[in-house]
DNA sequence: GTAGGGATACACT
DNA sequence: GTGTATCCCTACT
């Protein structure tokens, strides 16, 4: 198969552009020889300072710097304590607007992500932003990375179909809820469903 | 339903 | 410098 990484263009747009045609590509990561890679399912977008849900709403920070450099870098995050998240920087420079990959379908070795993750079920390797770090290995060290060639990278898929997809609120932030900046591959069952879903009192 | 976990930002001193 | 609320979540019950 031919996966070309994704030209530096792809990612100089609006995040609301970038990531619904992020779904159908394939985030890859090579780490000390071994490939591991998935398709990505579902994404979030996040727009900055204009956005109450974005980290970069007040203002650049040493955490948040990243996404106020170029697009088509990773901002890698640690949050909860626990768990590691992933964005695609977009649009300009300055601009802090960014993607947030939330799930992913498992593609390539995926008896290491198995061990990684400590399961088994498909489902259950990539299927949240805090999965699919921990099943491709994407930590601290990642922040700030060109996502044009290894240790990590995002490649076409195998066609330019359009991928048919859902749009929903956001998961997981309690400012900018309302806005429907979620995207999803139509059916996945690779997608973030269950738990994650905590109504707010009185809804 | 809820415990867990650690970094971060910001208010204070 | 110290205190504390918050956080783009997961696993287990």
């Amino acid at each position: 198969m031919k996966n070309h990484p994704l030209p530096k263009r792809f990612y100089a747009r609006s995040a609301l552009k970038v990531a619904p045609e992020l779904l159908g590509k394939i985030l890859c990561r090579e780490r000390n020889g071994v490939v591991t890679a998935g398709r990505i399912v579902e994404v979030e977008a996040y727009l900055g300072s204009e956005d109450p849900a974005s980290h970069a709403y007040r203002g650049k920070t040493p955490r948040n710097e990243v996404m106020f450099g170029p697009p088509g870098h990773a901002y890698v995050y640690f949050t909860y304590g626990t768990h590691f998240c992933v964005n695609v920087v977009t649009g300009r420079e300055g601009e802090a607007s960014a993607v947030l990959i939330r799930a992913l379908e498992p593609i390539e070795g995926i008896g290491v992500m198995q061990r990684r993750r400590n399961r088994t079920k498909l489902e259950e390797l990539a299927s949240g932003p805090g999965k699919l770090t921990q099943a491709l290995s994407i930590g601290r060290r990642l922040n700030g990375n060109a996502l044009g060639q290894k240790p990590l990278w995002i490649c076409d898929g195998r066609n330019h179909e359009p991928v048919e997809f859902e749009t929903t609120a956001r998961i997981g932030i309690t400012r900018g809820v309302e806005w429907p900046y979620r995207f999803a591959v139509a059916g996945s069952r690779f997608v973030t469903s269950r738990s994650a879903r905590s109504r707010p009192p009185g809804g």
